[in-house]
Order: C-alpha cells, then sequence, then structure tokens
DNA sequence: GCATTAATTGGTC
DNA sequence: GACCAATTAATGC
C-alpha cells in the first residue's frame, strides 16, 4: 500500500513519542486530523537560531528532538535567557495571538528536529478543537506562574542562591547521567545570563560550591552531589519547585 | 602547533 | 555585585 505524503505527515504525530506535546496528546481526536498534514518538519543545527527576536511571526514551534534556549537581549544588549526547552515543549507561544512579530528570539542548542503550525493552520485549530485550546490554555496558566515566581526570585535571592536555583532548574528538566552530570552542557556564560547575574559570579559559585562538597564537574562536566542538600540552601525561599 | 574561545582570578568602583 | 584586565585552560583547525 502507497502512502501519501500528508498521511505519513498525519502518522508522524500519532507515533511520536513526545507524550507531554500538547499536538501529540490530542492527536487522536478526529476532529485534528485534517490540522496534523498542515505540520512541517524543521531541522536546526547546534546553535542555529530560529526564531529572531523581533521577526515576523510564523506560528507555533514543538520540539520533537532536541535542546533550546530561548533568549531575550535587554537593554545594552545584554542577554537574558527566559527558559531552556527540550522534547514535547512548546516555543514562541507568546508570539501567538495578534502579535505581529516574535518578542523572543530561540535557538538551538544542538542538532535540533522542531514541529511548526503556521499561524493560520493553529487559528483554526483552536477554533475547531476545544480540548486543545483547553490544553493549551492551562499551559498559558503555568507558564504566568512560573514567570512570576522567576520575578520574585529575581528580586529576592542572593547571587548565590540565583545560581544553586539555575542549577537546580537544569537538573529538573534534563536530569543527570548515571555519572552524575549534567544531560546538557552549557557554557557559565548561559548559566549567568539565565540566573540573571555574571559569568564570574557564576563561577565564583562554582568553585565555592565544589568546596562545600554540593558540587562536582569532570572536564566540562558538571553535575550535582545531592539535590536535597542543595535545596536546603535556597529552601527559605519555598520557590524551586517551579519555575 | 597555532589561533581562537572559554574559564578563572584579582582588582577597582 | 558588576565591570575590566590579565592569565591560564581548552578547543578548533
Amino acid at each position: 500500500m502507497q502512502h501519501t505524503n500528508t498521511e505519513m505527515n498525519m502518522e508522524a504525530c500519532i507515533t511520536c513519542e513526545n507524550k507531554n506535546c500538547l499536538i501529540k496528546k490530542n492527536s487522536t481526536n478526529p476532529l485534528m486530523e485534517k490540522f496534523l498534514a498542515e505540520r512541517h518538519t524543521v531541522k536546526c543545527k547546534k546553535s542555529q537560531q530560529f526564531i529572531l527576536e523581533g521577526a515576523p511571526v510564523h506560528g507555533l514551534f514543538f520540539v520533537k528532538k532536541g535542546q533550546i534556549k530561548v533568549v531575550k537581549t535587554g537593554i545594552y544588549g545584554r542577554e537574558q535567557i527566559l527558559r531552556f526547552a527540550h522534547d514535547g515543549e512548546i516555543i514562541g507561544h507568546r508570539g501567538f495571538g495578534t502579535r505581529k512579530q516574535y518578542p523572543i528570539g530561540a535557538l538551538a542548542i544542538n542538532e535540533t528536529i522542531l514541529c511548526n503550525f503556521t499561524n493560520d493552520v493553529l487559528q483554526k485549530m483552536l477554533h475547531e478543537v476545544p480540548d486543545l485550546t483547553f490544553d493549551l490554555m492551562l499551559f498559558y496558566s503555568e507558564e504566568l506562574n512560573r514567570s512570576e515566581t522567576k520575578v520574585r526570585k529575581f528580586a529576592q535571592m542572593t547571587v548565590r542562591e540565583k545560581v544553586i536555583d539555575a542549577f537546580l532548574y537544569i537538573y529538573r528538566k534534563f536530569g543527570q547521567t548515571e555519572e552524575g552530570f549534567f544531560n546538557i552542557q552549557l557554557p557559565r556564560k548561559d548559566y549567568a545570563d539565565f540566573a540573571g547575574t555574571t559569568e564570574e559570579q557564576v563561577i565564583r559559585t562554582i568553585s565555592s560550591l565544589k568546596k562545600e562538597n554540593l558540587l562536582k564537574s569532570k572536564g566540562k562536566k558538571l553535575g550535582i552531589v545531592d539535590t536535597n542538600l542543595l535545596k536546603k540552601e535556597i529552601s527559605e525561599h519555598n520557590y524551586f519547585l517551579d519555575s
């Protein structure tokens, strides 16, 4: 039996392993059928930027496989990393809706495969598939929550706490290998841009945490020795639950 | 091995 | 606690 391209395209979502992907989750819904065929696959090479800050919105991206960082350029070109994302997560959702331009940039940390739905397709999809719309609404709500806790963290935490918090975030999101190192490799600068401090402060925090046996490193690899011990360091803030 | 980039350390404001 | 400069380590070619 011969498959058409559209059939194969729809199949891609059904067989996709990203259970947490909103599209995947709703892919068995009959209402979704015609839209799944409209999915586009985008491949990114290491450190390739696929969303340019200020560029016209071209729909929503879902990470099929890979690691992404979402950035926003602040004043004087100072970069802020808003979040990291990997398999199954949504990118570019803040550009969706009435916005004409993306308020953020996004780039692949390493080789990445993305799924893209254009604005038109997405709008129709959301109008016609209530379950999907509901899921997306929940997602936006969580995002808002995370965003608010992040503001509090930035305002109330010390540099040391913010850096620790960043490590715990990376741990939660990417996990560690059996040897106890993060499943992602980031330069010091990225931790700084994410935690809202400078590269030097991150380096200094890392070396003192290593002395205290809370962190370990081997070559370029970084890892947490005991997450509970590290959580204790920021426990007064009680914010480590999300964001 | 050389050249470029990243990490580290010390110092100033 | 940020910014700058100097040194050293790591990595690409």
